[in-house]
DNA sequence: TTGTAAGCGTTATCAC
DNA sequence: GTGATAACGCTTACAA
């Protein structure tokens, strides 16, 4: 490859006057020299190195994004999240947009703080992207702890200030209960996440706010938890199934799809038909959940638009400037299909 | 960040001494320093840079991995290739145990090669692994003219002599074929990618090696063609069912899931229920096909196996050695459920 | 066995 | 307006 003394050599210049040309910078450099310069430059296909001028200016221009590690086929949001492909797709895009690149990594899920630390030392990476944060997560701290540039799809512990984008899970479950509330149901359930699953609060608390505002009642049994699995979701609707008819919730929200499509298997074996008999709400949009019979209505997060805020606040951050905003929710877009419909006149079979 | 000059310092040696200690060269330096490196080295934490080890080396450690371009939420593989997240992980950690980083790109799939051009020319990486390869694929044919280290997952032009592996698509058809037949089937049909889809045409082929090897008639209207498309399996289906019930096939090989969820959908339209009065097979082994009713039978890519290969291959390359093997297939696994039984005593209804 | 110094390709400071 | 040159942090040839 060229370099900028070969340039230099090209256009009968010194090698600074190059650097001066091509970085347009406030030095003056005569017209005729520029395009002299210039010329060279485009006749022989000079691009200036990447690690030089990161050596130089003590940066990499590389982003770490790091990857779940071994997707244990059966284990939660391991083979199952729908978003997190994209997501970085998206992510890649708006980096490279600002002129950074992403650097994907793995690291062992129980101890992920060498991985980190080995990066940051190395002067691997400028900065992190976290995805998938939980509550009081060991990244997070160990970053907030290094001092070193990182933002992150998803919130941890709320007394730690760093910054987020994340989903509205509130909002959006809340809009989807309010939607069922529009078709006419009154008797809605929900299925969420266990206990210590921050995502799954702020939906479940989406619920809550929408049945609140509406007046309606939560009988006991209409708020259930479990695992990010297809059986959880199947569980979960036995459980619903063994109340009285006249109780059983009508319509039914869930915080993923995965458990949606678990409500809608069993309720097939049992012979209660969704988008007649009762209505489903799942959560992401996975992909394929377009062509579930019937299509299922779902909760659809903004990726690009989380990837992209990210990525502004990240280039304020390593610019130095003030982010506009260090914490920033989305509302999930409202996916409407088929698997919801009014109540049926009377109680589920 | 500690530099090696502060470990010099504080182990009291010089700097080429640390790096002699630290790189364990065959260079011999006595116990002792040795050992007042080492630890002059741990108590500051030091860690060799990268960049600068980079510029010395002239490498990158880098090997550049693209992203499909825009999710065309509708478009071919476009939102709908579940392969490709997970290959990119397995990727990243066979990389890293290789010494090397995966730096993600985007590029408009209209004109790929500029965006190659600049990441070669700028020195960014050391060479790309390649996916979604097709027949005449630009980006190989540009790589192979700079004499480019690259690898490829997917095969190109036949002529052309470039590193790459593969899923033996047409072993894996050929499997499942001969999977059906051993479950009584001799009426089986295939729906294919169009003609210019060469790894269409491979697993096509398995098909009919699979059905000449067992001496069973291929009818005119057995072998349908269709795009990547929950429609088409529907359309291919619906043109299968307008045969007389007697010549009607039992069985149905796709060359993805996707479009055998759309032969799934339109059968139970008609009334034809999968998993008893009809076989479908899928390919990929895509997220949530096991929960699909019946639960999909398909063959699975080994895309962990795959990246390791590939990673091997590119590892050997830039190293200068010869590689072991430049063409590999490895064949898919079949992931057997519930979607294929035995042929009814009678056609399709 | 250890140290000095060149050089990787830039950018930026300082002369001229 | 332009050109030497130092410096970024490292590896390695060569000298001591």
């Amino acid at each position: 490859m060229p370099t900028i003394k070969d340039v230099a050599r090209e256009a009968g210049v010194s090698i600074a006057t190059v650097s001066y040309v091509l970085n347009k910078k406030a030095v003056a450099v005569s017209p005729e020299t520029r395009r002299r310069v210039l010329e060279a430059a485009r006749r022989i296909g000079y691009r200036a190195n990447v690690t030089a001028r990161n050596l130089r200016s003590s940066e990499t221009r590389l982003i770490g994004y790091a990857w779940y590690e071994p997707p244990p086929y059966d284990a939660p949001f391991g083979r199952l999240n729908p978003i997190l492909d994209w997501f970085a797709f998206y992510l890649a895009r708006s980096a490279e947009q600002a002129g950074y690149h992403l650097l994907t990594f793995t690291y062992p899920p129980d101890d992920p703080t060498p991985t980190y630390d080995e990066l940051i030392r190395t002067g691997r990476v400028d900065a992190f992207v976290l995805t998938g944060t939980v509550d009081n997560d060991p990244r997070v701290r160990f970053l907030l702890d290094q001092a070193f540039p990182f933002v992150s799809f998803g919130r941890s512990t709320e007394a730690w200030d760093f910054p987020w984008v994340d989903t509205d899970g509130r909002a959006g479950v809340r809009a989807g209960v309010e939607y069922l509330i529009s078709l006419g149901h009154r008797r809605i359930a929900i299925l969420g996440w266990p206990e210590d699953s921050l995502s799954g609060n702020f939906r479940l608390a989406g619920y809550c706010d929408a049945m609140e505002a509406a007046g309606l009642p939560v009988p006991d049994g209409y708020v259930l938890r479990g695992v990010h699995t297809e059986q959880a979701g199947r569980e979960a609707f036995a459980r619903w199934m063994e109340m009285p008819p006249h109780e059983r919730p009508t319509a039914i929200v869930t915080v993923s799809d995965l458990m949606a499509i678990g409500i809608m298997n069993e309720a097939r074996r049992q012979g209660v038909q969704v988008g007649r008999d009762l209505s489903v709400i799942g959560f992401d949009d996975a992909p394929m959940t377009e062509y579930l019979q019937p299509a299922l209505t779902t909760l659809q997060q903004p990726i690009d638009e989380i990837a992209e805020a990210l990525i502004t606040m990240l280039e304020a951050i390593l610019n130095k400037e003030p982010p506009a905003e260090t914490n920033v929710l989305m509302p999930p877009r409202l996916i409407i299909r088929e698997s919801c419909v009014p109540p049926p006149e009377q109680a589920l079979p």
